[in-house]
DNA sequence: TAGATTGTTAATCGATTAACAATC
DNA sequence: TAGATTGTTAATCGATTAACAATC
């Protein structure tokens, strides 16, 4: 009764989260075919080199609406802006960095994030010997400076790569400056306001679940 | 019928996937509990930081045995090495790391790693002006001398940090070498045997978990 | 046309939660 | 003891898969 047949959109029932984090996966197998020259795919090709059913790729782009052709498949000049607007990463995302140690230098070298449209624009720390100069192209600031600078750029996204024991604070002064999404190296859970997304990268704990398949297979 | 009752183990039931990487989440949690001098917590307590029902901890928990105290919750000091074994970070593991590359020589100086019992103890490139260096104490070799420093090392995990289109082919010789773990850093999706575990991270992806959610508001 | 493949509904499967006796 | 909390079973919820008419 919500829909009348055969109009485009279909904005009903939010996607579960898991298929935010699938989306994703397509966009980049859709890249890749793209770069091989290859012009169509279908939901079961898509499927197959990451490991799902063609159901369920289907049933995912079907949260969002029609992009396939019946006896075709999905062209994929045409479903990666689809995603790609679904995603947000239709447009270019200045990010901000807090932390300049080891890790948060890497990253700013790390080319993959330009891949999405994402550019790290401004680093924060509280080390006097850091702040002012210029890594990778990106300008280091205090972290005094966080609120300004990101009223300034429109910083909507940011990264924390500090010790463990400095993230809450981090992340509470990010919150409060307006930031939306918080993309956290610190190896410690974060407690944030509802309205925040937090995503939490913990290299030993990938590490781990490698570890266990190790020990798993040796147990029998 | 399978097991008698009030025996201590309860090795039926292979656990979801998801439990695993919740194991490791509680896991960092204790060991925090611990550094604040916590010395007991309880389902209720060990999940509500981390976004989990009680029952859900309980539950898996209880894949694996019986560890906590009925009217006192778990001891800390008791469940992390409980944990640990499980995980099979009750021991040290060797890693070996392909690619010398920027992000590769930061996650050299990642100190995180060593917190549960990780150590790189080598590193593979191709590029002759990096073979032979030492990077934060780490020696680098030609990735031809793969097998021979694996074999000597007992090296049963590695960390592909090399770019996309080297990754399938790092891969396809890891495992020729008898690597058991794979943890994938380029942005690509990698085809292995059922036989070894891969995890990916991709860093841009991560961030397009934050696009969307901001996006997602701003749509309403 | 015959073959391929979509979008979508219904059926299945699996994972999470609620509830509670047993225990400290 | 009363209060707290576990381990576990049954009930609920949600996500995946199967199936198929519609379409190219």
């Amino acid at each position: 009764m919500t829909s009348r047949k055969s109009q485009s959109a279909k904005p009903d029932e939010t996607p579960p989260k898991a298929v935010i984090s699938r989306l994703s996966l397509y966009l980049r197998e859709l890249q890749h075919l793209v770069r091989n020259g290859q012009q169509t795919t279908s939901s079961s090709g898509l499927g197959q080199r990451l490991g799902f059913s063609d159901a369920q790729v289907r049933k995912d782009l079907a949260y969002f609406g029609q992009f396939g052709h019946p006896g075709i498949g999905y062209r994929c000049e045409e479903l990666i802006p689809v995603i790609r607007g679904i995603l947000g990463t239709d447009r270019g995302w200045p990010v901000a960095m807090v932390g300049a140690g080891n890790l948060g230098r890497a990253l700013l070298g790390y080319k993959g994030f330009a891949r999405q449209g994402f550019r790290i624009v401004a680093v924060f720390d509280i080390d006097s010997a850091t702040i002012g100069r210029v890594i990778e192209g990106v300008q280091v600031y205090h972290f005094d400076d966080l609120e300004k600078v990101v009223a300034a750029e429109g910083i909507k996204i940011a990264m924390i790569v500090v010790p463990a024991t400095a993230a809450q604070g981090v992340a509470d002064r990010l919150v409060a400056a307006g930031l939306e999404g918080i993309l956290n190296f610190a190896p410690v859970t974060i407690a944030l306001p509802e309205s925040v997304n937090t995503v939490g990268v913990d290299l030993a704990i990938e590490l781990e679940q490698l570890t266990f398949s190790v020990v798993k297979r040796r147990r029998g």
